[in-house]
Order: structure tokens, then C-alpha cells, then sequence
DNA sequence: TTCTAAATATACTTTTTAGTATATTTATGC
DNA sequence: GCATAAATATACTAAAAAGTATATTTAGAA
């Protein structure tokens, strides 16, 4: 069992983990933490040494969330096409998302590019390792013969995931989820195409 | 011609722009401004209101700027197509952008999304303009029988935007433009597919 | 149950950032 | 060239935010 002190810290970070979605790693401030969690500010610096640190920690757990989900209901599906189409449905709603605010990581990523750039290294990883394991989970699908060789591995994953991360900031900025049912369908069609 | 004055404001809002794009709304701060223009805050205050004034003066230009520029870049082609493949082109070196730091546009709306529901409304205009002006190009190709009406203009247009946009924050994120080219390569020979 | 170390709260200080009052300088119509 | 209004610089105040010292409370082992 987790002590208190580890159950706090645990608290204070799924606490954290929507403001920082939404506000972003500088326009969060520790009071905006302590009200969430309705702790003080000798409590919340006794589990973490600085803004900084919390930050790190904060966006580190948003990421393996956010990544832990995507696995988990890719993992479900048994066929190339269904792990593909259940990557594609998880992002189904872009405005009530699985963590408040949007895609962590494509979040994360617009704000660390030019002033994090240890944040940055960590979501480069997300993205790359993402990347490799829908690219290898494509080429799977090419050498069991669910799709024909004539479908670029790498260059499909990309789209996929390029695709629906702007999609997902398109629609919540325009207040509409319709757009990213389109691309959805327009993105499993094009798979679909190289069907053997 | 221009006073000193507005000479003056006009080069404090320039100064800023890639500022703002690269650390974002809550990421500049007054003093970022002075030093990057060598100028004081009595000179800066004598030409805003305060900070939120700036603010929104500096996101009003960066997107003007943005977009102007990408018209500009579609409107030197001719045909439909060439018009798609202009805009494709507009971001085939995604970590050298046009103002320094990405896309203002997608920056923007991360950022504004949750936080600034005026500029949000702002970023939501330019996107939704976007899409129509896109659209329309799309669906004036099929008109005149450049491409077939098997072509959905809206879903393309979305695909097109959402993609190149959540493309250049990986490849920024990842340090490389490569997965872009594969991208702009795709969505090319995708609609080559409808062209009759 | 009692003791002690860990956890938390309170009340501060420090630092950073925004904003302002006023003096000085500069542009430009007369 | 001079008057004056606009532009800019200097030196401040105010507010917000981060961080700390210390007192108090609580968890959990003896």
C-alpha cells in the first residue's frame, strides 16, 4: 500500500495533470494547484522542490496516461485494420477529451518546442516511439497479407497521427467534433484502398 | 506616411510577433519585448493599454501575416491543383517557418483554446475561412471538371489543413523535416487519384 | 498508547512582472 | 528657428507569483 506521503504526491500530479493541459506548463501557477487540490503551499513543497520539478513530473505522467490509453484501446482490436480503426476512434470526440484540454502530447509539444527542451526530448520520444509501432504494426499487416506492399508504412502512420492531432485542435478551437468524423471515415477509406 | 509613432507601434508589434510564436501569450513577457526592440516601458505603454491590448494586437497581425502569406503563395498558381500543391508546399520545411516557431495559427489555438476565449474566436475565423476558401477551390475543380465529384471538398479540405498542421509540430518536436515531405507527397498523389 | 518521523498548515520573505508618474527629448506645423 | 504636442526614458509603485522557516498535526512503528 502507498504511504500518505506517496498518496499526496500521487493526488497532487492527477490533479494537475488537466490545469496543465489546459493552462500549459506557463500558464499554470502554483496557486492555481493548491486550489485544486485544496493543499498548502508547505504541503505541495514538501513533495516537490520547485515549479520546475513539479512541471517535469506533471507532464511526464500526462504523457504516459495519454499513451497508456491509446495502447490499451489499440491493443483490443485483433486485426491490423481494427487496431488502426480503434486509434482513429479514440480521438472520436476532440472536444471532451480523455484529459481535459485536448491531446497532452501534441500540447505539450507546441509549448516545450522552443522553451523546454528537456519537455521537448520527451515528447520527440512519444511522437518517435509512436510512431515505430504504428509504422511496424502497418508493416505487420503488409507481411500477413492484410494489406498490399504498395502502402508506405511510415508515411501512413504519420498521416494518421499528423492528421488527427491538428484535426483534434481544429475542431475544439471551432467548437465542432463534425470535422474529425470526416477525416475519421477519409482515413480508414484510404487504408482500406490497399485491403488485399 | 507613416508618423513615428505608428512607425514605432508597428515595429513594437513586428518585434513581437515571433516572439509570441515562440513562447506564447503566457510565455512573453513585458520585458522580452523591451529588450528584443531596445525600447522602455514608458515608449511601449505610450503606444498599448497594457499587456492583454499587446497581446492581441500582436496574435491580430501574426495571423494576418499567416494568412496573407499563404494566399498569397496559393493565388501564383493557375490551376486547381497547383493551387493544392502551393499550399502543400507553403510548409515543406516545417522547423524554418515563416515566422520563426511554427504555425501561428495552430500555436495559437493550442494556446488560446482554454484560456482566451476572444482570441480563440479570432483563430477559430481564420481556421473556418480556411476551410471554405479551401473547399471552395476544391469544389470550383470538380465545376469545371478538373477533378471527379467523387471528391468530398470539405472532408479534403480538412484532411489537408489538419494534417499539415499536426505534421509541423511533429517534425518540429522530432527536429526533422522528413516525415513532412512523405506527407505533402501522399496528400498529392491522394488527390491525383480524383483528378479525371 | 505513546513516541517519533513524516506530512501538512501558517505566516512569512523574495523575486518577478506589470503598470504608472513624471521628466526629458524629438518631430513637425507655423 | 520656434512652439507645442507627441514620443520616449527614467525611476518609481503595485501586484502577482514563487519560495521558505517554522509550528502543528498525523501516520504508523515500538
Amino acid at each position: 500500500m502507498l504511504s500518505k506521503a506517496e498518496r499526496t504526491k500521487q493526488f497532487i500530479l492527477e490533479t494537475a495533470v488537466p490545469l496543465y493541459n489546459e493552462k500549459g506548463i506557463s500558464g499554470v501557477n502554483i496557486d492555481d494547484i493548491l486550489e485544486a487540490t485544496k493543499l498548502t503551499k508547505g504541503c505541495l513543497y514538501g513533495h516537490f522542490e520547485n515549479k520546475e520539478d513539479l512541471s517535469e513530473q506533471v507532464i511526464d505522467l500526462s504523457l504516459k496516461m495519454i499513451s497508456d490509453r491509446i495502447r490499451a484501446a489499440v491493443y483490443q482490436a485483433k486485426t491490423v485494420k481494427g487496431k488502426v480503426s480503434a486509434f482513429l476512434d479514440f480521438y472520436k470526440d476532440p472536444i471532451e477529451t480523455y484529459i481535459s484540454g485536448g491531446c497532452p502530447i501534441l500540447n505539450t509539444a507546441v509549448e516545450a518546442d522552443d522553451n523546454y527542451p528537456l519537455i521537448k526530448e520527451k515528447v520527440a520520444k512519444v511522437f518517435r516511439t509512436g510512431q515505430q509501432e504504428l509504422a511496424g504494426l502497418l508493416q505487420e499487416g503488409i507481411n500477413i497479407g492484410e494489406f498490399s506492399a504498395k502502402l508506405d508504412p511510415a508515411v501512413f502512420a504519420f498521416k494518421l497521427v499528423a492528421s488527427v492531432e491538428g484535426g483534434i485542435v481544429m475542431c475544439r478551437v471551432m467548437g465542432t467534433a463534425k470535422p474529425m468524423q470526416g477525416l475519421v471515415k477519409s482515413l480508414k477509406s484510404e487504408l482500406e484502398q490497399y485491403a488485399v
